[in-house]
DNA sequence: ACGAGAACCTGTTTGC
DNA sequence: TGCAAACAGGTTCTCG
């Protein structure tokens, strides 16, 4: 399930298991990732520390010494798996690297559809690497604005709901989060980006960070409970307000239809015909 | 350049 | 109940 909020959350639970920590031993079960691994990826792993983890749209970001960054990026199905007790876990087929630190912990990437990719990139040349060159603003960082909005949408005619899902205008929102975020401005999924106006721009704006800053609160306040119960990272129980909710009574009107599902470039669309114009 | 659609892969849910 | 189809939170490629 990860979009922003869900990566956020996973690297808020990985901190103090990786940073400052030496990775003692790597393990590449299965190499043919999205994007495959690096060759000799365990080997150049193996040794290093952890100076610090960020993150960027919906990447992980593992700054190691050396010069290197791990990135990460957990794809559709993608988890990281925190095991205190290394030895005595059970090791999933979908367990595709395993890394061990010097304190004994050990963090696994599990990725059934294997839409997730990990590789590793120059530190100090990460904005200009493919994954990043391309790659707009963050939606919780200062220059995001209704301004910054209307500069990116103006003249695309694509419906808004494509608009911020491509993360070349705006980077880190998936699906889930643009449904909740244009439910919440009152705005049509398939009005044409362009079409919006600077305070609708504005709206759409607020609505973002709204979103984002409540799922990523819900995400911390699991976290704890949630680590120590499986230690799967990366899931949390959050709710909707139209997200998967074909059919349920709009939460802020007494409307006929409801919550109603449409399908946009070949993905489901949630929203309130009555609310959103 | 832009936008729509398919493809990638596997697991789970839905519908007949 | 059983099986096939539809569907899933992302990205990237192709085609018009």
């Amino acid at each position: 399930m990860p979009e922003l909020p869900e990566v956020e959350t996973v690297c808020r639970g990985l901190k103090p298991h990786l940073e400052g920590r030496r990775l003692v031993r790597v393990e590449a079960r299965r190499p043919d990732l999205r994007v495959p691994l690096p060759d000799d990826f365990a080997g150049r792993l193996t040794g290093r520390r952890v100076e610090s983890l960020g993150r960027r749209a919906k990447y992980i970001l593992a700054h190691l010494d050396g010069g290197e960054t791990m990135v990460v990026h957990l794809g559709m199905s993608g988890r990281m798996v925190i095991v205190a007790d290394g030895a005595a876990a059970e090791r999933s087929p979908h367990d595709h690297v395993l890394f061990e630190t010097d304190q004994g912990c050990h963090v696994i990437f599990n990725d059934p559809r294997r839409f997730g990719l990990i590789t590793l990139a120059r530190t100090d040349a990460l904005d200009r690497h493919r994954l990043f060159a391309d790659m707009g603003p963050e939606p919780l960082g200062n220059a995001f604005s209704g301004a910054l909005l209307a500069e990116r949408f103006a003249d695309r005619r694509a419906p808004i709901k494509a608009a911020l899902l491509d993360q070349r205008l705006i980077a880190g929102l998936g699906n889930i989060y643009v449904c909740e975020s244009l439910y919440l401005a009152e705005i049509a999924p398939t009005r044409p980006a362009g079409s919006l106006n600077a305070g609708e721009c504005d709206r759409l704006a607020r609505a973002v960070r709204d979103v984002l800053d409540r799922a990523i609160a819900a995400g911390g306040s699991s976290l704890r409970d949630y680590v120590q119960a499986s230690g799967e990272l990366g899931y949390f129980q959050h709710s909707f307000a139209v997200y998967g909710r074909e059919g349920d009574p709009c939460p802020n009107c007494d409307c006929d239809g409801g919550v109603q599902r449409i399908v946009q470039s070949n993905r489901s669309t949630f929203y309130c015909a009555t609310r959103q114009l």
